[in-house]
DNA sequence: ACAGCAGTGTGAACAGTGTCTACATGGACG
DNA sequence: CGTCCATGTAGACACTGTTCACACTGCTGT
């Protein structure tokens, strides 16, 4: 997983730059943001430290790049969420999408921070369409699903283009409080309500 | 500021912990987390590097103590929007101490990180209260706002213990968004807009 | 086929960090 | 006045990111 997708040259080692993200992704799943260390990385792909300056500029471009395929990843638990969902059930999708965004901050709490504390990627995640990474971003599903809803009842006619970044905020900020915030030790019914709440809340608010 | 309150020995340095501590804030206060760097807080200290061991355990017990004096400063800022709203006002003291809440992340974004990205220190700020220091948690100033809200009206007669988080959640996030997010570089009126939109969802979505 | 070459990995080095240890010092208190 | 414990120092260690000159490797053009 986490193929880079374009060329694949076999030189020395097969591909470096692939076995380094993989190894900072690892890292970072266990450890969050500061654990995704330059010299262990190349350590785990069995090679010298400064190999990696021949892929990454920076320790902040591989963290940059395991942080964007975190943020591939989030997207792909929220689709996988959107699938048992029928296509016209608006508010069902975006029940979906911010279950599927908060889950995954709960199951991958390292690689969640990695994909939105690392400051630069975050100004990203709106962003159109990334260069080859097929999917779309987190924050676009969120967005469409905003779309739905407002398109199946008449929410919000004059929904201004802000409203799914306060729906973003709602869901993120619960994410993070239940991250490393005082609801971090919730047992999972009680985490499941907290999400189910919020996420009414978010609807009934807009 | 940020005097630690109680013994005040003047031993050799005066009050190292004190000065590592406002070294330390105003590394914090210029770079976030990462830049409570131990060492040259001792060194603005115009101390050993080692010295520090003697007041914190750890660089994390120095960070963990500035994320503490931090999160007091929020604190003090949501207060400070909160002495212009009359007593009675409900509805505008839970805006004034979002309003402190989000404006102090924008003027002092480094220190907002440190107050509340330093993850053991976001248990203790829902705790009742702080040991020695004076004022209440960001949190408890949310939750109060909130239990007056519910009084005033009766919003949400069966209102379950997590409602306060649930605010709590969409203001943070918020104000995460705005910090490194897709809303970084935004003008202040839009900004401010951003503020009372996001007030407005939480308090109709209750 | 062979020389060259650009891409790729190595080894050693530098500065900077957190942290520990043995040692020096000086103010407080008997 | 003398002792002692808290405080600060000096120096060391392991680790980090980063850079440099060098070595290898496999493709390219003649």
């Amino acid at each position: 997983m986490t193929t880079t997708g374009a060329r694949r040259p076999t030189y020395h080692h097969g591909d470096l730059r692939a076995a380094l993200l993989a190894a900072g992704t690892e890292l970072a799943r266990q450890g969050g943001p500061d654990a995704v260390v330059l010299r262990e990385a190349t350590r785990r792909a069995g090679v010298a430290p400064g190999a990696a300056y021949r892929h990454f500029a920076d320790r902040d471009a591989l963290l940059h790049a395991v942080s964007q395929a975190a943020q591939a990843d989030v997207a792909r638990a929220m689709e996988a969420e959107l699938a048992a969902i029928a296509d016209d059930d608006a508010h069902g999708r975006l029940r979906a999408v911010g279950l599927g965004y908060l889950r995954f901050a709960h199951r991958e709490p390292g690689l969640f921070r990695v994909a939105f504390e690392v400051s630069a990627d975050l100004a990203d995640a709106a962003n159109p369409v990334r260069a080859g990474d097929s999917g779309r971003s987190p924050f676009q599903l969120l967005s469409h699903a905003l779309d739905g809803l407002v398109e199946a009842r008449a929410l919000a006619p004059d929904r201004r283009p802000g409203a799914e970044f306060l729906a973003w905020a709602a869901v993120h900020g619960l994410a993070v409080l239940l991250l490393d915030g005082p609801l971090r030790s919730l047992d999972d019914a009680t985490r499941e309500r907290a999400y189910a709440d919020l996420l009414a809340m978010v609807e009934k608010g807009l």
